[in-house]
DNA sequence: TGCAATTGAATTGTATACAATTTATTAATA
DNA sequence: TATTAATAAATTGTATACAATTCAATTGCA
């Protein structure tokens, strides 16, 4: 078992990322428990919040998420009373997830939160600038 | 919507972070086939690769996982044949999980995997080294 | 020693992720 | 136009994650 034995977990790349990710959102469940939302609830608000109204084909896109993900979450977020579901009249098959006023309302919550977690996390501004532009450089490829 | 509004998704470090390891995690999988393993069972076979056994409290503590996510996990690598599950006759609350000789050949094929992925990352060394350390400075806060 | 507190796994319940398949609808073209 | 191909969601099935609870065993200490 040396040091430079590739297969440790502490040579890898994908396990720091990996357990990151988890603290992260972990992080985030417990601040997200007054919107009454997870975290992929509130990701996908984000685009709403950014959108207005937007179909699940494109949400997906945004959220690098697919339909099996996204359908049971929305009827979720729809039963909070967060948005609605509707088919477009236009092609059927598509359905545009729109805010509600209460979807609405939730955003000034929401930044309370985010700036409640920006201040947990422990970079540098500098480090958080070359941490983000690293994921999207992955990301992107 | 200004570019500064810290709620946009574009302006989020969260976010990126967790979609990046989804994406790894996603493309460990497909080269995981061939080995048999998903990626949460793959980083449990690497603790173990190094560590030849291992309780699972101190499992956990490795792989920041919990005995509901290592319970039903350990036991389907055991259903496969690559560890074997023991409570310690010391201490029967502890259970040992133990690498079978199935699972050490295993190791073998998990090498060639892990320079595999590693080729199809768009980092220069330098860029790993500056990630790796980032992602580690938030996990040990 | 007797028993309350603690500990280590397992279990329960909820919510993702995601591959694969299905269903309904629309587009494309022979 | 009649089919075939393609598309958008939904569904199905499997495997996590993780909070919360339970259960059995061990420790601490009055």
């Amino acid at each position: 078992m040396s040091d430079n034995d590739p297969l440790l977990l502490r040579n890898q790349l994908c396990f720091p990322l990996y357990a990151c990710s988890r603290q992260v959102v972990r992080g985030y469940t417990s601040a997200l428990d007054k919107l009454d939302l997870t975290y992929t609830q509130y990701v996908t608000m984000m685009v709403l919040w950014e959108e207005g109204s937007i179909n699940v084909k494109t949400l997906g896109e945004r959220l690098f998420l697919d339909s099996g993900t996204l359908s049971p979450l929305l009827k979720g977020l729809e039963k909070k009373g967060y948005v609605t579901r509707v088919r477009d009249s236009k092609d059927t098959r598509v359905l545009l997830v729109e805010l509600t006023e209460k979807g609405k309302t939730l955003k000034t919550e929401a930044v309370k939160v985010q700036s409640e977690m920006k201040a947990c996390l422990p970079l540098t501004e500098e480090e958080s600038v070359t941490l983000y532009r690293l994921l999207y450089k992955i990301l992107e490829q």
